[in-house]
DNA sequence: GGAGATTAGGTTATAATATTGCAATTCTAC
DNA sequence: GTAGAATTGCAATATTATAACCTAATCTCC
């Protein structure tokens, strides 16, 4: 399970982290980590929920960096091609990989509420791709399950 | 597993069953199938391929029905909600509930060469979700699952 | 270190998907 | 029949994503 969202932490040990690991991933498949992409994935980690490519747009003004959408969904392709990121479909929005460089499917949980997202152990997902090669004949190649509901904070709260 | 999209059948019955069912749990719900609302599930089943907000408009227009786009979202929000029909997020796409009525998570297999999609028993899926609650304390109340890949036939023809 | 190939980024425009707000109509229940 | 609720018509607009084309930076190989 990588990773809890829901117990307090050292969130810059995330950031952090999550930075090193690209940067090495990055070194390792001769990728090029450039400053935008590193700020694109730093920004995608500023917190643990899935954020909006047109969110990251005027961040990324502030900075000096072009801000144009072809810049930002670049950057995001490149760290989605590379594992780096999820995309969260059901919120059309994109979320940082708590275990880059393993091959999983894209699994989660993500709260109605305050709209974290938590990483699952993919295991059962497999189960169903290897169930439905099995009794169909189809061959997966590619895996998604997006859970929704409220996160245990969000629950105490109401 | 429903159904086997796969297998050779007379897809009028696919489109008649769904309708029928439709009137039956509309009945039940006190829910109104009205006409565009029939037509659009019609259209929607007219193959087994997810179809596009979009793409149900001209059909629409041709037949004398309003063509706006709030016509069509709309009535694809009434079939979501009675579950008659799926949304496919990854494709931004919509297809027919193969088994309306009993709750479940929504679950598929499509094709990324021909498109069409396969709706998946559910089962482990719930048991992600169980898992998750157990190991996480959240509280989940949607699930899907969209796998995809290759079906039998398009891997014969590559 | 320079020629040619490859990769990345800048810029403008536009495509594709989805929603808001309000008025008009139709249905339902009393 | 009338009030209230649900549905539809309609115009505008919001949001998300890509196409096309060009320039600049970086890499490869000699
Ligand atoms: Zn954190
Ligand atoms: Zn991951
Ligand atoms: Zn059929
Ligand atoms: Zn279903």
């Amino acid at each position: 399970m990588a990773q809890n969202v829901y117990k307090a932490h050292d969130h810059h040990v995330c950031i952090d982290s999550a930075v090193a690991r690209a940067r090495a991933l990055c070194e390792q498949q001769g990728a090029r980590l450039t400053p935008v992409r590193q700020r694109v994935l730093e920004l995608v980690w500023a917190n643990h929920k899935p954020v909006g490519a047109y969110d990251l747009l005027p961040k990324l003004a502030e900075e000096g960096f072009n801000s144009a959408p072809p810049t930002v969904y670049r950057a995001l392709d490149f760290l989605l091609d590379l594992g780096l990121v999820h995309r969260i479909s059901s919120l059309n929005a994109f979320i940082g990989c708590t275990h880059p460089g393993e091959a999983h499917p894209s699994c989660f949980f993500v709260c109605r509420e305050c709209g974290e997202a938590q990483e699952l152990d993919a295991e059962q997902v497999n189960k169903i791709a290897r169930q439905a090669e099995a009794m169909l004949g189809v061959r997966v190649e590619q895996q998604m399950t997006e859970l929704m509901g409220l996160c245990p904070r969000c629950q105490d709260a109401a």
